[in-house]
DNA sequence: CTTGCTGCAAAGGTTTTGCATTGTT
DNA sequence: AACAATGCAAAACCTTTGCAGCAAG
């Protein structure tokens, strides 16, 4: 594994994932951390996307046979909208920590979980 | 919604997604189903599979990026392995339930729940 | 000064779509 | 007979990769 080196296109894009509660995809974080810089490509954006997840610095969630990109690492769960496809966060830990400690298998040795909830959010209930 | 019609192609590939404990790609059963009905196109493979998911007759699993589908359609889980990225299912009903039980949010609604466990298979740990 | 990262362009892989024809109902 | 589904080809999408030049350490 080389040394990584921080460059200001990493940076940028971290800081922008660090500062939304959205789940962007690789071109919504291109399309806005190019207001700031450029001359960065979509191809930048990806290489970065991809050396933070394998460092455990964001988490690559597939959700809709696209990735979404999430800065926050800690343990939570996800609900999306089956009519608006939004992704929310939900933060119950025991859900997560049940899972983990209810499954006993002896082929599989599990080491973290996902839980995602589909159905319907408060916006599309009402219309 | 228009009247769905029974045709051999739809027939041949749920009889082999449901022969099947895997969970194949649209390409792999493409190229099973090829072999009683050497005219099917992986479009007419894709269109099918997308009808069936709609009408709720199978699942569509997103896992590497690609789709996954699955003709077991009863609650049960996941479990991926990191390495060789293998889906096992496994069967206890007690974690879906429990986390849709536990999971309160007025903003959202939930109708269902994936569990999806990522670790490292028998096989996989031994070598 | 070393070598990891960038921008660019091109390729790769998966899924969808338009259209004329075929086949279910 | 009506019209949904098929096969074919092309398009649409998303993500990765090769390479020469740039820049972080």
């Amino acid at each position: 594994m080389p040394k990584r080196r921080l460059t200001i296109q990493k940076i940028k894009i971290l800081e922008y994932l660090k500062s939304v509660k959205t789940h962007p995809t690789a071109e919504t974080i291109y399309d806005t951390v190019k207001k700031e810089l450029p001359t960065i490509t979509l191809a930048t954006v990806y290489r970065n996307l991809n050396l933070l997840n394998n460092e455990g610095k964001i988490r690559r969630l597939n959700i809709n046979n696209n990735f979404n990109f999430d800065a926050d690492i800690s343990t939570h769960q996800h609900c999306i909208c089956k009519k608006c496809s939004k992704i929310y966060d939900i933060f119950q830990k025991e859900i997560s920590k049940y899972a983990l400690n209810k499954i006993q298998l002896d082929n599989f040795e599990p080491s973290s979980v996902n839980v995602i909830f589909y159905g319907i959010c408060k916006k599309c209930k009402k219309a």
